[in-house]
Formats: C-alpha cells, sequence, structure tokens
DNA sequence: AAGTGATCATAA
DNA sequence: TTATGATCACTT
C-alpha cells in the first residue's frame, strides 16, 4: 500500500518514485482501478496524472511546481528504447498580455524548473501501453551553465512577447526553450497585443523543452 | 527522422 | 478562458 498524503520531504518523494521503478502502467493503474486507454490520442495527459495520483502531487492546474512545499516539479519523460526523450516537455502556459514587469527569477519558467522529478517512461510504440514501465527517477536541478542558457531564451522570447513581436516568435528561437502553441485547437484564441501595443486575439503559446535539452539531461545522470 | 505547429482531455 | 497533463501529425 502507499501512502496517500504528500511527501514531507525530497528525499520521501524520490524514495517512492525509486520504489515504483520497474511497475508497469497497467499495474499502477490497477492500483487506482483505472483502465488503461485503448489509445493515448483521447488520454495525452494519462501517464502523467497517473504519477500525480501514485506520488500525490497537489498543485492542481495551479502555475505552482506540482510539491509546492517542496518547491518540486514532476515530469514524466517519454523515452524511446535507445533512452531517448520521444517528445518535447511542455513547461508552462504563456501570459501574454502582461508577461512585463516579471523576471526569471519569479517566471513560472524558473519556478517550474529549478528543481524537476523527472520520471521517464518506456514509450517505444511497439510496447502496448499497460505494458510500458516506469523508469528510475532523476531529481534535477540546472547546473549553472543550463540555467544561464534557460534564462537567456527565457529573456529573449520574453522580449520578443513585450515588444508586441508575437507573430515573428517561431519553434525555431531558443536553443533549450522554445515556444509552441498550446491550444485546443487552431481557432482557440486568447488576447496578446501587437506591434502596435494593441491588444490584438492570437494563439495561446507555451514554454517547452527541446527534446535535445532533456536528452542532455538524461546523459548528465547516466553517464 | 526531426522538428514545428496542431491537437486532445479535464478542472476551475 | 485559463490552467494543468501532454502527444499527435504534418512539413522539412
Amino acid at each position: 500500500m502507499n501512502d496517500l498524503t504528500p511527501p514531507k520531504s525530497e528525499q520521501e518523494l524520490l524514495a517512492r518514485a525509486h520504489a515504483i521503478a520497474g511497475l508497469s502502467l497497467g499495474a499502477l493503474a490497477e492500483k487506482f482501478l483505472l483502465k488503461v486507454p485503448k489509445q493515448q490520442l483521447y488520454a495525452k495527459g494519462w501517464i502523467g496524472e497517473l504519477l500525480e495520483l501514485q506520488l500525490v502531487a497537489t498543485a492542481g492546474s495551479r502555475p505552482e511546481p506540482d510539491f509546492p512545499h517542496l518547491g518540486v516539479e514532476l515530469k514524466t519523460l517519454p523515452i524511446n528504447q535507445l533512452g531517448k526523450p520521444r517528445e518535447s516537455t511542455f513547461v508552462c502556459s504563456i501570459n501574454l498580455n502582461n508577461s512585463l514587469n516579471k523576471t526569471w527569477e519569479t517566471s513560472t519558467v524558473w519556478r517550474k524548473l529549478r528543481r524537476v522529478l523527472w520520471i521517464p517512461i518506456e514509450a517505444d510504440p511497439a510496447i502496448p501501453l499497460a505494458e510500458r514501465r516506469v523508469c528510475p527517477p532523476l531529481l534535477w536541478s540546472p547546473t549553472a551553465e543550463q540555467a544561464m542558457i534557460l534564462q537567456a531564451d527565457w529573456q529573449e522570447l520574453t522580449d520578443m512577447i513585450c515588444f508586441g513581436q508575437l507573430a515573428q516568435i517561431t519553434a525555431k528561437l531558443g536553443r533549450y526553450l522554445q515556444i509552441r502553441p498550446k491550444a485546443a485547437h487552431a481557432k482557440s484564441l486568447c488576447w496578446g497585443s501587437n506591434e502596435k501595443g494593441e491588444p490584438t486575439l492570437t494563439l495561446p503559446r507555451g514554454f517547452y523543452l527541446r527534446t535535445s535539452f532533456t536528452h542532455q539531461i538524461l546523459q548528465q545522470y547516466y553517464a
């Protein structure tokens, strides 16, 4: 049986995550009387939510780390059979109105990335979802150099938003962090501002970590 | 095969 | 509509 209360320390959180390493998603789902979705297409966040249940994350859908009292963010990371991430990692949504007077230190990106519990998950399409296993966790903080690059990316992209250059933002920008759409569909709209500083309807966006960066994180632990 | 842009579910 | 959890699928 597992604890139903939030972990009281990083050590406890890490221990709980280690305890489920090797378990299949089917076995984990069974503990919560959940059915494994037949396809991920209509259950894209299912694995992440399953792990939140198991580890008793409490942030809900607030723009806070999953374990606010510990300042730790939880991220599942789909990996192929070579241990390489198969997808980019969503970090947080972006407020396109008043991203002004925000600093790196107080930004949601930094508050979520300063401490992350990464849980790699087998994600080879050849393995049925229920049989994919949870891999050993990594409790990570960016190195000084990584933090500098993340900050530079964040500053560059945030500046563009502040200067009304939303239209010129592409996923090609940013070394580790990039901005991509984060919406129900291409017709979802939210308020932003154009080059003249006028309110404009635009596609909601989010910050994402490139797979090359999360791969680097895995290497730094498994090297 | 990568990488970018599009999309799906759900809660408040 | 905004936030969370992400993966899908088309283009390059």
